[in-house]
DNA sequence: ATAATTAAGTCAATATGGCTGACCTAAATA
DNA sequence: TATTTAGGTCAGCCATATTGACTTAATTAT
């Protein structure tokens, strides 16, 4: 008897179509993250300064905690890269209210560092999207949405209240 | 005078917009990785080893040159990964009919393992997909392929031909 | 007022996954 | 026969992450 689920399963559910989705999702990061990194190596930084300056850059007076729970590493890893980021004065630390919590901010130098990374990656998503109607890029959106963890969801809607 | 561009761009074009989906790609790819890694982490392999095991899987014969044509690493790099896979006996290398070139298969404990790490990402996605139309999926299908650069569309397209 | 918790920082060791450069062998091709 | 190709290996380096242990200063709870 022939596998009735599977003669039912719609052809985008297919095993060889989700395939795809994972291969695509491989490329598709990978070459997202190129260009930025080409930039990054040439000043002896690597993609951790480009996620910490695009986050510090995003939200006013980020502490310390705030960012690590947004990029979920330890505050060791962290601490070297942001150490160089603070030396190499991308980076400004403040005291915070709670004198214990410190606030982070770009400088102008920052600012600057953070405009030249990300431009690469917005001019390539809207290039892309340019090519497609506003259905194609709203399943993309709700999709992707989607394939986010439901608490890393929460993080998302929180940065971007 | 107020910038008549910045007026006309439709919202989906927004470096806001532009800027959630920079984000939505780091979140989502960070946890559809997150699964097999720390399948992998308990058998002392990393994900580089997936990515290794899942391209013999999907290709017969494939040979060290065009894994590293998919993988776009070095040969030193793939050869420590592969060398413990082998070792291991999760993959089997074959001489191929040009004798320089060696042929590689996946034994049945490495097809065990990927079945078993693809699984977890391949529910993932079919969870994910289940709850949208075709149409928002055919969207979200086209805008990754259209993310990934040309060079690696052909390579996209070899592998699924 | 004191104790406990929190935010941040630091030191040390370890693993993974990349890289470059130099060099080798065997087989196929020009 | 000479050159190119496929694959392998040694050595060293770098970036990014981890765990564990411990410190300091400030806030909060008892």
């Amino acid at each position: 008897m022939a596998d009735l689920n599977k003669l039912l399963t719609p052809l985008f559910l297919n095993e060889v179509e989700i395939r795809k989705i994972i291969e695509l999702l491989f490329f598709s990061y990978r070459d997202f993250t190129e260009g930025p990194d080409k930039v990054l190596e040439k000043i002896n930084f690597g993609r951790a300064h480009h996620r910490v300056i695009y986050f510090v850059g995003k939200q006013k007076n980020l502490t310390i905690k705030e960012l690590l729970s947004i990029l979920k590493i330890t505050k060791q890893s962290l601490s070297r890269v942001l150490n160089q980021l603070v030396n190499e004065k991308y980076i400004i630390l403040s005291v915070g209210e709670d004198k214990r919590t410190k606030k982070l901010i770009l400088s102008k130098k920052g600012q600057e560092l953070e405009r030249r990374l990300s431009e690469i990656q917005i001019k390539k998503i809207r290039n892309v999207l340019l090519k497609f109607n506003e259905m194609d890029i709203n399943g993309f959106k709700k999709i992707l949405y989607e394939m986010v963890d439901v608490k890393n969801k929460e993080k998302f809607d929180e940065i971007n209240r």
